[in-house]
This record gives structure tokens, C-alpha cells and sequence, in this order.
DNA sequence: ATTAATCTTGACCGTTTGGTCAGGTTTAAA
DNA sequence: TTTAAACCTGACCAAACGGTCAAGATTAAT
């Protein structure tokens, strides 16, 4: 149990861990998004991580014991950054302001952060195999919130009637597709990837078009 | 050159190819088609696709020299298959029946072949290494037409401006989001499959938002 | 200054990978 | 019936994989 950080309780300075230990969990971190995004899980290789991290294989596994250990850790830092941004969702009581920051929130995750988003994704389509117990309970309560505050506006008369369940799987879908789908879109954008304006434009779109299709505009 | 077609056309007979090569490579694409998509490119490996076709490993290789051809040839299919579906959306004139017709199209499809949907997502996610030339020729020249024929419909006045690429990236997005995210959406539906009374709701859903959000309907 | 904990790393290991090949069997044209 | 093409497959291979380890270097508490 060389990782054991119950050592670190020994002394008032190091309950904090170590500086050393800090930067290279982070490095290491960095350097694993981008292999993990470039070639997928089982594509990524240790040595690879490695190589990007600068520093010897062997290094990697002293502060990550197993690849499925860094990858778990990879993963939950993206699963705390998508629920840090669904706040966004709860800061308005009106359903126009309300999901017009939420989809815009994540269509500026999906740019600033498409690796993550790809990480995410492709751990989905191969069926969710280290974050099934996540999406089943936490992911699953907060949509039951959203999917109880959507009920409502429908109640109220606010939008139209509708599954909002669904709703929010669109939404999911069209924001996400921006980061995932990123290669397709430049091959269809003379290899060229969204320029700044056409990724504002393209926000603007999915947000019009879904508010004025839920009923919400006009 | 072992494989060489060339070799078949000595005789009328064996310009089809032999019955035996037919039923092997069949055999062969479908079990690579189930294995591709459950363990991503990298993920498969030869042995699973030779058990899963019930032929020993040196046979697959009798039929594809390597795991990449045999990837692309599952690839090849997909795209026409694809290409196909898409017809659905010149054999209408008016916005709403085109549109209809070709979301409804695109979500059968992800429902019907969920497996095909996922390897084209999983290539598109690593950067369409093996597609691009595919994506950059035929499909963007797909798409050039159907964003004429949706400019068309905008200057008619039968829908509201916007941009057609951005709304035709938004109907793949969230139509192969119910193939693609299918293990996500399970987890949220007490993991169970949407039953086809929620798929049938969730497509009329999805053709609803859209039309409406692009000012077709209502 | 001592020493124990932490960090570093080249060399190594068993396993699995995609792919090869020789030699046998089956198929079908002549 | 002959024979050449097509098909089949167990055994094998070099390379790459994730992971281990012993031994040295560095850090920091005493």
C-alpha cells in the first residue's frame, strides 16, 4: 500500500499532500486526457501517457497503481465538471432563461473542453462500464430534479406539453454533438473547424430552435 | 495476392463469387460489426471476431489480410447504409413532409441498428482516421445539396432563416444520440431499454421540436 | 547529521496481440 | 478421374502490452 494516504496524517505540514506529488498527479492527469480522448481507452497505452506526461512509465504506475485506476480518475473529474455546469440550470426560475443558460453552458464546455467530452462519450458507446453506478444514481437523481421543475413550467403553461425527459436528451445530444462529432463537422467546414463566429452562430441556433420548438418563444 | 477477384473471372460461372466465400465474409462482417462496436477498434481483437463467427483466427485472415481492411469493409457498409436512408429526404417537396420524413428515417435506423450507429461514432470520435476522404467528398457533397434545397425553403419563406448546416447537424446529433447514448439512456429509465411505445414517443418528439423550432409547424 | 519516508527508473516478466505459414482438405472445372 | 484452384487450420512468431521490482536518489522530519 506504498499510496496509502493515511501516511500523510502523521504531521500537521503533510495533511496536505506533497508539492512533488501534486504537480505529477496533475501532469500525469493532463497528459491522460489527451491520450484517453486521442485513441480511447483501450487504444491509449501507458507508455504513450508517459511519453506526453514526460516521464518514465514506470513513474506512472508508482502514483497510479492500474490504467483502469488513472482512467476511474479521469472520469470523475469530467463527471464533477458536467454537473458543475447543470447548475446553470437551477439559477432561473423561468424555463427561457433557464435552459437557455444550461445549453449554452454546455455548448461552451463542449468547446473549451472537447476532449472531455469525447472521453465521456466513448465510455458511453462502449456501455458504460466503470460509470454505470454513477449514472444510475447520481446523474439519475439530478435529472429527476429537472425532469420535477420542467413538470412544473408544463403545469404552469409556461411551455407546451411534452416528456421532458426526452427534452433533455435532445439537448444533451445537440450540445454534445459540437465536441464529439468535431472531426465530421470540420470535413464538412472545408477542414476547417468552427471558427469562434460560427460557433457562436451555432449556439444561437440550438438555442432558438429548441426554446421556439418546446413552445417557450414566439 | 491470395485474394485477388481477378481470379474468378476466368469462368462465366465464377464471376459471382463462390458461394462459400459469400457466406464466410458475411459471417465474418457480421460478427465484426457486433465486436467493433462492443469493444471500440483498438478493444476488438481478431480471436473475439473469429469466436464470435464460430471460424478459427487464421480463417479471418484467409478472407481479410488484416483487422484494418476488415474494419474498413464494416466502415464501407455503414456509410452506404447511411447514404441510403438519406434518400428519404428528396423524395418530398414541402419542409415538413422532407424533414419529417428524414428524422423518422434516421431514428429507425439508430433503433434498428444501434451497433452500426456506434462504430461510426466511435471512428468519427478518434478523428475519422480511416473515413476522411469519405467524409470530405461524398458526404459534404450530400450535404451541399440538401443545404440548397433547405435555402430554397427559406427564401420561399416556408421556414424561418437560419443557418441549414447548423439544423442538420442538430437532426444527427440527436438522432443517433438514441443509439449512441443508448447505455446512458438506459441507466436513466430504471435501466431498462425505452420499450417502443417510449422510442415511438420520443420520435415524434424530436420531429415535433425541430419542425417547430425551424417555424414549419404552428 | 541521521534516518526514515518518498520519489525515481532501467530492466525485466508473463500475456496477448495481429499476422504468417506449411501442409492438409474440399470443391469444381476439364 | 484428374488436377488445379480454393479453402481450412494448428502451430508458430516478433512486437507491444500492463505491470513489477530492486536499488539508487531525493526530500524532509528529528
Amino acid at each position: 500500500m506504498k499510496n496509502d494516504l493515511s501516511k500523510y496524517k502523521k504531521t500537521a505540514k503533510s495533511v496536505r499532500k506533497n508539492q512533488i506529488r501534486i504537480n505529477n498527479e496533475r501532469r500525469i492527469l493532463e497528459a491522460a486526457v489527451k491520450i484517453f480522448a486521442g485513441y480511447g481507452y483501450q487504444g491509449a497505452t501507458i507508455r504513450k501517457i508517459a511519453e506526453e506526461a514526460g516521464l518514465p512509465k514506470a513513474n506512472l504506475h508508482y502514483y497510479f497503481q492500474t490504467k483502469e485506476q488513472l482512467y476511474r480518475q479521469v472520469l470523475d473529474g469530467i463527471f464533477k465538471d458536467w454537473l458543475a455546469a447543470a447548475n446553470t440550470f437551477d439559477e432561473c426560475e423561468e424555463p427561457v432563461e433557464a435552459l437557455r443558460g444550461y445549453i449554452e453552458t454546455k455548448m461552451d464546455l463542449s468547446r473549451k473542453r472537447p476532449l472531455e467530452s469525447r472521453i465521456w462519450a466513448e465510455e458511453i458507446l462502449r456501455g458504460a462500464p466503470l460509470i454505470q453506478d454513477q449514472l444510475e444514481q447520481t446523474l439519475a437523481a439530478w435529472l429527476d430534479t429537472r425532469v420535477k421543475r420542467i413538470t412544473d413550467w408544463i403545469n404552469k403553461g409556461t411551455i407546451q406539453a411534452m416528456n421532458p425527459r426526452i427534452l433533455m436528451y435532445m439537448i444533451w445530444a445537440v450540445t454534445q454533438h459540437f465536441a464529439d462529432f468535431e472531426s465530421q463537422i470540420r470535413a464538412l467546414n472545408q477542414q476547417q473547424n468552427l471558427s469562434d463566429e460560427q460557433f457562436a452562430e451555432a449556439k444561437k441556433q440550438v438555442v432558438q430552435t429548441i426554446l421556439k420548438g418546446i413552445g417557450a418563444l414566439d
